[in-house]
DNA sequence: ATCCATCAGTTGAACCGTTGCACTTTTGCA
DNA sequence: TGCAAAAGTGCAACGGTTCAACTGATGGAT
């Protein structure tokens, strides 16, 4: 009988959020990104494309739904290690944990299918992974003593959020994210050349 | 009356490309790139709209014109480096000597305020970066002697070209550069703590 | 209990980048 | 000279996005 904490009006709002982003979803995953338009998904979800837009900025965006605590997550992985532990080490065991978001995703598997078959969706998605290179930034230069906005520290952050991009579509990606941060451990080394 | 090399055909198509891209950037630059829409720049220099997109990818294309052979400049500077001289030096002298292209650019000064004031263009020209980092991996591979497509390569291409958009807007440039390259020597380690 | 400001949502049209289609003109070459 | 390819045209459409004016439910204040 009595409203929760939040209020019926949040409620709701919430509710037609989601009814949008998984008529979207089902949509997308069903005939791919680019055959469905932002009118049949506001059809599906029973709303006005006026009303879409209000809850999503863009098309991508009612991919990219779910994305929205990476950010808090790295700033977390980096702040919250294990004591003793040096903060590459701690970025590198975030990393190889999967960057612990969007798993649990309900239907992962299609999903990350769908957004690596559409490059308009892998842009966007690389897009967004940089955009969270100040706060990641911010957080290392926390951590290390350094002065807000710290270029090495900024820097750092950058590297390590290329590294999706990077590694993307390599056999073995435990590998692959060990030799990257071998280089950001010791700098880049032009490997021994092995003479015939 | 003989027609030179370039025969009559690709005289006229380049000059009208050119009436195009002059027609655009006189248009941004006095309006701003927002304010201008495509109908406008094909209306100022002449041509159909149509015409236009034969012409250019895009919009954005109208502004990143003379872009094209950043990619080959890149490449250049790491294989045509002095003897002896390291493939890092090599690089860090290219990126402190300014990338050397769209140097000489007409307008530089304001073309450069156009860029930065419009974050569409800010996008699509790190987009434009980031995408010779195929490119330059494989010379720095082929110039280390290791695998093409070797991973670690791949990566300080990735992390060279992030260099631009690390060091917008700050006041010392090649100390901002410098002290990347440091990192990408040395790696990153916390800066020394300075206690009060 | 009532009034009112607020805000989700609607409707319909427009805007703008972009593409497709059918067509004319120019150019290079055999 | 004739002809196919290429450059350009005009127009209409498509799809994402935004705007403006309006409706109606909600919830706090009186």
């Amino acid at each position: 009988m009595t409203t929760p904490a939040p209020g019926r009006r949040e409620r709701k709002k919430a509710a037609t959020r989601q009814a949008i982003a998984d008529a979207a979803l089902e949509l997308f995953l069903a005939h791919g990104y680019e055959k469905v338009g932002i009118r049949d998904v506001a059809e599906a979800a029973d709303v006005s494309t006026t009303t879409l837009f209000k809850h999503f900025s863009g098309k991508e965006a009612l991919v990219f739904d779910r994305e929205e605590d990476r950010e808090a997550q790295l700033v977390a992985a980096v702040r919250d290690r294990r004591p003793g532990q040096g903060i590459l080490d701690a970025l590198r065991e975030h990393v190889r944990a999967g960057w612990t978001a969007t798993s649990g995703h309900p239907r992962a598997a299609e999903f990350f299918a769908l957004i690596d078959a559409t490059p308009a969706l892998r842009d966007h998605g690389e897009r967004m992974w940089t955009r969270h290179t100040a706060a990641l930034g911010a957080a290392i230069a926390a951590e290390a003593g350094a002065p807000p906005g710290d270029l090495s520290c900024l820097a750092l952050a950058r590297f390590v959020l290329d590294i999706p991009a990077l590694t993307r579509g390599r056999p073995d990606l435990g590998a692959a994210i060990d030799e990257i941060f071998t280089v950001l451990e010791h700098g880049w080394h032009p490997p021994e050349r092995t003479r015939s």
